[in-house]
RNA sequence: GGGUCGGUGCCCGAGUGGUUAAUGGGGGCGGACUGUAAAUCCGCUGGCUAUGCCUACGUUGGUUCAAAUCCAACCCGGCCCA
């Protein structure tokens, strides 16, 4: 934990790496310690704002470090202002250009919200959820088309002016593309300029992002300023490490852990975190106590695989899940307990092992299917099965045995 | 708007008329090894109920027995000039 953290209470401070602005040398502007008593002292609830862009379908481990923080404000009495950005996400995204040229439509981008917020666990109870949804005025959902869709030339050219050219290419982004001649569209200079509106439109009193955020998040204290408004604090965690132990987590990189993954598949990739990140895992993603740990490098990996498993899907799964992954490792002695499973109501008989393959999820395709089978990775019940024309006769034959597809991805067939 | 260079598979990048589903690297998946992993070595890496058939080198047309490769127009990008 960074010094100047020391004097914030220990739910708050944990995983910070910035906040800002400080209160150092003479500026007189408050520091966030007062701004929070005051708040407390007042009961006026602080205002927490955090954006996503419902572009994609999955939260991973990596979005759960904000979401954790988020929570940990509402559980000491303050508002979770959920920015759901249907807007800019129905503009196209500017980061990561080649996959985002898709312009989502305003149903998709509904969608993805709404698939969004049942992760975070909307609808469900405060206590087997990521955000509390259940205690009243603890959470407001907002979306930006609300407030940016009816901005017309004048209003736009105003936000535009508050911000330099010199601004913008400092942004470690922008000026990175700019100097390996990756295309840089004038739009996506108005995403900043958005996104701090943000702010002004829900009157943030403090904003969380990724440290990767710091820009955007400094650009909503000016524009704040400029609307009159009390500017906002930054508070900025950590970039999760993905799986690979050195990118950052990120669905195209295809190193993260869902939110939605079962207990198994997600203690299985867990206690595989190399170890130099195990740790770091352990202070961001649970609350453990960080003085009394394991010894043992792999006994760590397992107690934080364990832990940060048991914050999705409670004790009593990651501990199944941890006796099941340890007979996967030791390899399929005996039947593993959770298993998902794979019906085979729709495939008609005689069937052929590569199509069966395929046909239940083990592989995306029939032709990856018939070159995962001539590798030796597809096991049935144990026995490798090396011939991709294999025929089985009868679906009765396979009911509630296990398809495994090299050591860790198993289907058990149902009806 | 003018000049110029360029657009190849998940990514980077070879290939300038013909065993080309397209060299190589990265990534991914699988196998061996191990404290799981990493490192290393090996295999696979367009699709299709498949001993064959489709679709692929920015787009659309053209030349040719044959085109990622030649021609034309168009679209998109970098750089330089305005």
């Amino acid at each position: 934990m960074p010094e100047q953290f020391t004097a914030l209470p220990e739910w708050l401070a944990r995983g910070v790496v910035d906040l800002f602005p400080l209160a150092t040398g003479t500026a007189k502007n408050q520091t966030f310690q007062e701004k929070l008593e005051k708040s407390i002292n007042t009961k006026k609830p602080l205002r927490v704002k955090f954006g996503i862009d419902p572009t994609g379908t999955d939260i991973h481990l990596g979005h759960s470090i904000l979401f954790r923080k988020l929570r940990a404000f509402q559980d000491a009495g303050h508002i979770a202002v959920l920015i759901i950005g249907d807007f800019t996400a129905r503009i196209g995204d500017p980061t990561g250009k080649s996959k985002t040229r898709i312009q989502l439509t305003s149903e998709e981008v509904e969608e993805n919200a709404k698939t969004y917020l049942q992760q975070l666990g909307n609808g469900k109870l405060k206590n087997e959820s990521l955000l509390d949804f259940e205690t009243k005025g603890r959470v407001e959902i907002h979306r930006n088309s609300k407030w940016l869709e009816n901005f017309d030339i004048a209003k736009i050219i105003d936000l535009l002016s508050k911000s330099t050219v010199g601004q913008m290419l400092a942004k470690d982004e922008f000026s990175k593309r700019y100097a390996s001649g990756i295309p840089i569209a004038l739009h996506e200079f108005l995403y900043p300029l958005f996104q701090g509106y943000d702010s002004v439109a829900v009157e943030a009193d403090i904003e969380l992002g990724g440290i990767d955020q710091k820009f955007n998040v400094a650009m909503g204290r000016d524009i704040q300023r400029y609307f009159g408004q009390q500017p906002q604090f930054g508070m900025l965690l950590p970039i999760l490490v993905g799986l690979d132990g050195s990118q950052k987590m990120s669905k195209s990189l295809g190193n993260t852990v869902g939110l939605s993954e079962d207990a198994l598949s997600m203690y299985s990739k867990l206690e595989k975190v190399p170890d130099s990140q195990v740790l770091n895992y352990l202070n961001l993603l649970t609350d453990c106590d960080l003085q009394n740990l394991p010894d043992d490098p792999r006994d760590l990996q397992k107690f934080m695989a364990l832990n940060v498993t048991a914050q999705f899907h409670g004790m009593s799964s990651a501990n199944i899940a941890q006796k099941d992954a340890s007979k996967i490792i030791a390899g399929l002695k005996e039947t593993v307990e959770e298993v998902p499973e794979s019906s085979i109501s729709s495939i008609s008989f005689p069937v052929k092992a590569f199509y069966l393959v395929s046909a239940i999820g083990l592989c995306s395709t029939s032709s990856e299917a018939r070159r995962q089978i001539q590798g030796g990775a597809v096991r049935l019940e144990g026995e490798k099965i090396l011939d991709p024309n294999l025929e089985f006769l009868d679906a009765k034959e396979l009911i509630g045995k296990i398809f495994q597809l090299g050591k860790k991805t198993f289907r058990r067939i149902s009806h």
